[in-house]
DNA sequence: CCCGCTATTGGTCACCTGGCCAATTGCTGA
DNA sequence: TCAGCAATTGGCCAGGTGACCAATAGCGGG
């Protein structure tokens, strides 16, 4: 409910208080666009004056860009781990499986619709673009990675893992450049593109990634 | 220049306007994006009071979705004519030829934009998202029909169009989707990722679709 | 313990948006 | 020709935005 608390003034530390903002402002980004990041929205978020965030972020650009990153970075983390370091043993196929079973379901769509928003914002935004091509990066290097590390253990072949990475993220990116729009004919298509691309970039045989 | 014309009040049939007010509108948002669609935008590019562009188009949203609706009908005329009708022979192979020539251009970058732009904005204007929705659905009915056209003459092999032209077309919008954020360390694995996807999907041999 | 630094308040400002409307003026059909 | 209708004007409004700033109040260091 965010309270109000109308007149209890709490003073937290700088860096507390940012991340705390930045936060809020992901959620927000997250939920209803980067574009309902505003002074204002996110001060009500926190149960806050606009002034409060005006004052951590002098430009409201900044603030949207941040909270780009946050959320997208957080929820790579979830989908791609950078260290394998699980409990049980998790090779690159068990991990890629789970990655497209998790962008398949529909937790996943908040995350397609900030991408789309993110990468036409950044048409007006430098300062955003600026993440958005940061966080593209570190998404294809994230692929690349486990890819040369599938490849070094023989699960399976590829010439090219950088290229082979930035294939199937287009192939992803290309799938859910619709999620706004959806229209029934074209859904069964697409359904399991970017799965099928993987396996073929990998020369796997169809289906090896898909749900077991 | 855009004339002002202060005072000259020239009354011009209905109908006429209204396509006046369209085209002004496509322009802009093919140039400067569908949020700069404002009723004073459009109404400064033909010399006329904002009051006026209020007349014709009570709400904003409907201008935005037509102008979208007159910039991609007429985009995709000049990439895929319904009617092949060209004095010269023309083949459906012929015909992908120049379609991949056309979208690998730069000047296909601000419909690329215009695309991802409005599949954003889809996302909070409903009588958009129709638009988009239609149109889509005439782009991939296009390519379709193409495929179709080209399996009928032997000229290539496809078990099932509709699926290929949703592939194709994922292909290219997922291409186009960092048009606003590329990155130089992507852009070539991506350069002509639409046009080999085309080639295997039609079962045609490596380049039988690059410019000749 | 209390003083000073600064996080926080609460308001103002100019700007832009879409929607609205009465008045005016140009065109057209009778 | 001329009356009437509709196209067009030119202004208004409320609501939202980012940026800015003086005053206040909480907290930590002396």
């Amino acid at each position: 409910m965010t309270s109000r608390d109308s007149g209890t003034r709490t003073r937290k530390a700088p860096t507390e208080r940012r991340q705390e903002i930045v936060r809020a402002a992901a959620l927000v980004g997250l939920a209803e666009g980067l574009e309902c990041i505003t002074l204002r929205r996110v001060a009500d978020e926190l149960g806050v004056q606009p002034g409060l965030v005006s004052h951590y972020f002098p430009a409201a650009d900044a603030l949207v860009a941040e909270a780009f990153t946050s959320a997208t970075g957080a929820e790579l983390d979830g989908l791609l781990p950078e260290e394998p370091a699980g409990p049980g043993h998790e090779t690159p196929l068990s991990t890629l499986r789970r990655f497209f079973v998790l962008i398949a379901s529909t937790e996943f769509d908040n995350v397609s619709k900030l991408w789309l928003n993110a990468r036409h914002l950044s048409r007006y935004r430098p300062v955003l673009r600026d993440h958005v091509v940061e966080q593209e990066l570190l998404w294809c290097r994230r692929v690349e990675t486990l890819i040369a590390a599938g490849t070094g253990a023989r699960l399976f072949h590829c010439e090219n893992p950088w290229e082979a990475a930035v294939h199937i993220l287009v192939a992803i990116d290309g799938s859910s450049a619709y999620i706004n729009t959806s229209a029934d004919a074209r859904t069964a298509p697409i359904a399991d593109l970017a799965r099928t691309v993987a396996e073929r970039e990998l020369g796997l045989p169809p289906d090896t990634l898909a749900t077991p």
